[in-house]
DNA sequence: AAATATATGTCAACATGACTGACTTAAAAT
DNA sequence: ATTTTAAGTCAGTCATGTTGACATATATTT
């Protein structure tokens, strides 16, 4: 007998197959997470703390602002976070020079050292599944992740992401 | 003057490409869950109440060992979450038929409702960004994110998103 | 039949990372 | 001189994760 919600349902294949491709992107999230936060739980740091290093990281010098704007938390949650880092030394503040009031944020050589291992197996993992997946699978990964960002700030986001 | 990274480090143009591919995902993912997220917290619920309502939705019938095993946490988080669904009626447990041990986990009607509502939103944006990137980068969106489970598990994974 | 293992639930204590709201300080902009 | 902005801080709350210890019912093994 064929199956009754193919035949009387078109939709369903449909939702199906979108229903799929959500939980392929919980998955993969799941464990695109795990390496770095084996890492960090060394170091006693969290999810949060990785956020911050990996985004100072690649823009040395930006301000607090420019974070939390990324980051869309609150300044008080960042700030628990960040005053963490920069007292353990793994990030350093320097006055603005332009804006003297805007703290500008850079890693230290210790964060810079433990960002690159924290990145490390997160690009290892990445590189694998490109390897993998192929060329032409991974101009497909990029256009569809970038049709999930919000299309109201995608021009923004997709200028932090390309503009190294 | 010709940028000197390209020119000295052969790697950074793939390590390039593999911290923007790193990012884009962060960008997704957290604009994939905002949708959810605003619609859930009218009820009070959070994302992990969220995900016990997608899973127990898509595998009616599944046991509590069976959403541990996936959702990777503890029975006691689960149960706060788990027990919250129960009591406010969006999920009901029946014996198990062969081990009476097992509570099997089913929507009710409220629960089947929630859930179509907060899927929806997320079908929609999935269901965008495939029609924007088109069929071939559709995938491979699926053949990468594939590569990124875990490949210890990642049989076991495919089989519970592919059999519906 | 008795002993052991498994599925589930529960109590308590704690950590992390989010939130709101109120307030301060220094510097820039008007 | 006044207002706005960037950043920091204090205090309290919530959601969601963790350990560890223990209870109960049912299956499985000996």
């Amino acid at each position: 007998m064929t199956d009754l919600k193919s035949v009387n349902n078109p939709l369903f294949l449909r939702e199906e197959e979108l229903r799929q491709a959500i939980e392929l992107l919980f998955f993969a999230y799941r464990d695109f997470t795990a390496g770095p936060d084996q890492i960090l739980k060394d170091y006693k740091f969290g999810r949060a703390h990785h956020r911050v290093i990996h985004f100072v990281g690649r823009n040395e010098g930006m301000t607090v602002s420019e974070l939390l704007d990324i980051l869309r938390i609150t300044k008080q949650s960042l700030n628990r976070v960040l005053s963490n880092l920069i007292q353990r030394g793994f990030i350093e503040q320097r006055q603005g020079e332009e804006d003297r009031r805007q703290r500008c944020l850079y890693l230290t050589e210790e964060g810079r050292s433990l960002e690159q291992k924290v990145s490390r197996v997160q690009r290892e993992l990445v590189a694998s599944a490109f390897r993998e997946a192929g060329g032409e699978a991974v101009a497909g990964y990029r256009k569809v992740l970038t049709g999930l960002i919000d299309e109201a700030n995608r021009d923004t986001v997709l200028n932090r992401v390309l503009k190294p």
